[in-house]
DNA sequence: ACGAATGATTTTGT
DNA sequence: ACAAAATCATTCGT
């Protein structure tokens, strides 16, 4: 199995070229096949392949096994599929082939048929019917690439957070307002409580900041909430649980960037904001940069085929056929998805 | 069914 | 590299 992903991906990194003999193409979709397992019948739990890293990038740490089997079992029906076609395929090709012999060993009584023409006819129609092999190859890759980003493409599959874990994050974020960007250890910590990784810490931050700062009415009630403060004098308060390694000096009174960004007009000019508008000297960020710590390595998708098959032609945004799923993740995850029981 | 909320991704600017 | 902004795709409450 191993050995398949990896010369499939050879195989596809080495077939860049445009000039894509037939047999290349076969070659790479047969390997497809092979790695995704749908060319073999059944294979059953190799040992476990366990992924390297500690922190499950970009995945659920909680909630895969469900999808995991609905996942399998929808790849299984591809496979089934698959096999009872390829079976019929071939038989057709089969009778086809007697059929025309036949003909051919009739015709040779009435003039003189030579078994190179046999031969030939033979040829002919076994190319005929390998085409509509490799079609039937091809839209089986082609659901297993559906299939696949339907199931792995997190967008897709988004689960709102536990209540534990927004409430971790709008604490700190209201604790922090006027300076909501923690540090790479916050991030950490923030993860680590609310049972998420550090990548969609920062997504939430991110979503947040720009999304408070955009609709500063609609938050009002749920600062009010987190800071214990009535929503009219909500300011920098402290939070017990959180506050250890916080980023910017409280107490100093250095605003951080975010009110203070170029937002155009005073429509959310608030009592928090009044508050912020003090003179800012440079960012205090630099805690951010000490955080480098290696990991996380973001967000590409554990995704073994790119797109060797559909060059996607992007001029716009491409909606419609297989989802724009760009990926040049190396080997490694594939047991994840691909080879456990 | 529909719109709001929300998490993730993409684009853009620095 | 990082953040803002825009956008996408799903989930949730009605």
């Amino acid at each position: 199995m191993i050995c398949s992903c990896l010369s499939y991906l050879v195989v596809s990194i080495c077939g860049i070229q445009e000039e894509d003999t037939p047999d290349a193409q076969l070659t790479r979709l047969d390997n497809m096949l092979l790695a995704e397992g749908v060319s073999r019948p059944e294979k059953r739990g190799r040992g476990p392949v366990v992924v390297a890293g500690t922190a499950t990038p970009g995945g659920c740490p909680n909630d895969n096994s469900i999808e995991h089997s609905d996942y399998r079992a929808k790849l299984s029906q591809i496979r089934q599929i698959y096999h009872s076609e390829l079976e019929k395929y071939e038989q057709a090709c089969h009778e086809f082939t007697m059929h025309v012999t036949n003909l051919l060993r009739e015709q040779s009584r009435m003039r003189p048929v030579s078994p190179k023409e046999i031969e030939h006819m033979v040829g002919v129609i076994h190319s005929k019917f390998s085409a509509i092999q490799m079609q039937l190859k091809q839209s089986t890759c082609e659901a297993v690439m559906t299939l696949r980003s339907r199931f792995l493409d997190a967008r897709r599959k988004r689960r709102n957070f536990s209540k534990q874990a927004t409430e971790v994050l709008n604490e700190y974020f209201y604790s922090h307002l006027s300076n909501p960007y923690p540090s790479e250890e916050a991030k950490e910590e923030l993860a680590r409580k609310g049972g998420i990784t550090v990548s969609q810490v920062s997504n939430w931050f991110g979503n947040k900041r720009i999304r408070y700062k955009k609709n500063l009415g609609k938050f009002q009630e749920e600062a009010a909430i987190y800071t214990g403060k009535s929503a009219t004098d909500i300011t920098e308060v402290r939070v017990p649980g959180s506050h250890t390694s916080c980023p910017s000096t409280p107490s100093s009174g250095s605003s951080g960037p975010f009110p203070l960004t170029s937002v155009g007009g005073s429509f959310f000019l608030t009592l928090q904001m009044l508050a912020y508008l003090q003179p800012s000297p440079g960012r205090t960020n630099l805690q951010s940069q000490l955080g480098k710590l290696v990991h996380d390595t973001g967000k590409s998708l554990p995704l073994m085929f790119s797109l060797c098959l559909f060059r996607p032609v992007v001029v716009g945004r491409g909606p419609p056929l297989p989802p724009p799923l760009l990926t040049t993740s190396p080997a490694g995850d594939l047991g994840n998805v691909n080879s456990d029981l």
